[in-house]
DNA sequence: ACGATATGAATGAATG
DNA sequence: CATTCATTCATATCGT
């Protein structure tokens, strides 16, 4: 995130299923939402980012979840959810961002809110250290199967530019005048290819 | 919310650099984080209670932080986040104020929460009336032009209760790959009386 | 110096 | 896909 600000993060304070199993009655659903370790967004940002998945469809869902959780406890809708949020803060940002009236100073004040930061997220945890040694034998690709990614999951670049994701085959118009607002965000386009567009936003969430 | 009893400089916090430039190196991120101005807070205040401005939408943030920017540095997420969390927490206050909850065993002591604040409240959205800001130098309402809010600000009813329901007894074989569905923490039966909201079917129930 | 509180920032989860 | 809500973390600031 922020440059310096290390985020606060649990590893894994949830357990499976929480304190409901302790049979006693201390009403506290332990954690109510899902907690991404490390790794699980390290991996989600390298789909989002270098894999161009924006809006993964059932199937890879799945995939992607089953995949992550090997590093913890992770459902199918927390991913969607993910892609989703992400994909959406990142348009919002933007958009409300573009801003700067003129001004005078030559010298750009808004310094980007976040300049979008590629992976690796200061989740830290006295207790439990990243055992993949962040850089070593991360999983940089994840043999997710076919990921629908026609051709473009092997497609690994460089994970450090700020600005600019690489539209692979798609039309690169990378034109940023000042960039800053950074990330460029429309890089999703062979993402239809690959994606039956049901009727509309899938249906997971199973909550009920 | 805030006893408003502060000092009142802060005319320009902190700089893009902020305090870390010995030496010309990187060090401090800048300002960690934005600090409002009198000014930016009055103005935003103005905008909240005498506006009905609850959640600007992208466009008016632009305008206002562009506006706000006269009074020192600001941008679009900041005053995106300031709606947002000074409508959570007026929230979040009446909320347990409204609980009449007899609240078994006078546990829970709930410091009560300071009433403070709201001396310029009642949303009367027509018209401005900057005269409460008791500052000298009031430039009045901003023109942002229109801001399309709904004058409703007096009715803010609940209809969320996350009170921990106890799923006793559900531990056990719940912990493994079901998809989401079923893993439903807590499944509660009142649930229905107030909300329904079953449009999404699970997608894939079965698991990998 | 701390501890408490206020509040900016971030993000999971929903809803429309 | 946009918008909103709830929660939680992080830190600035104030009180003692």
């Amino acid at each position: 995130m922020e440059p310096q600000q290390q985020q606060q993060q649990q590893q894994q304070p949830n357990n499976e299923d929480g304190g409901s199993g302790k049979g006693g009655f201390l009403c506290r659903p332990s954690s109510t939402r899902w907690t991404p370790t490390t790794d699980q967004i390290r991996i989600l940002k390298d789909l989002y980012y270098n894999n161009g998945v924006r809006s993964p469809s059932a199937e890879q869902i799945q995939r992607i979840s089953a995949r992550l959780r090997q590093y913890g406890k992770i459902e199918g809708k927390n991913v969607f959810y993910w892609f989703q949020n992400h994909k959406a803060r990142e348009r919002q940002k933007k958009r409300f961002n573009v801003s700067d009236v003129p001004m005078q100073k030559g010298l750009t004040p808004t310094a980007a809110w976040k300049p979008e930061e590629s992976l690796h997220t200061n989740y830290s945890l006295p207790n439990i250290s990243p055992g993949v040694a962040a850089s070593s034998s991360s999983p940089g690709v994840i043999p997710l199967g076919q990921m629908g990614n026609c051709g473009y999951g092997s497609l690994t670049m460089e994970k450090s530019f700020r600005d600019c994701s690489i539209s692979s085959g798609v039309g690169g118009s990378i034109s940023h005048n000042f960039g800053w607002v950074g990330v460029d965000p429309y890089s999703s386009s062979y993402t239809d290819l690959f994606d039956k567009r049901r009727s509309m936003e899938e249906k997971y969430l199973g909550r009920e």
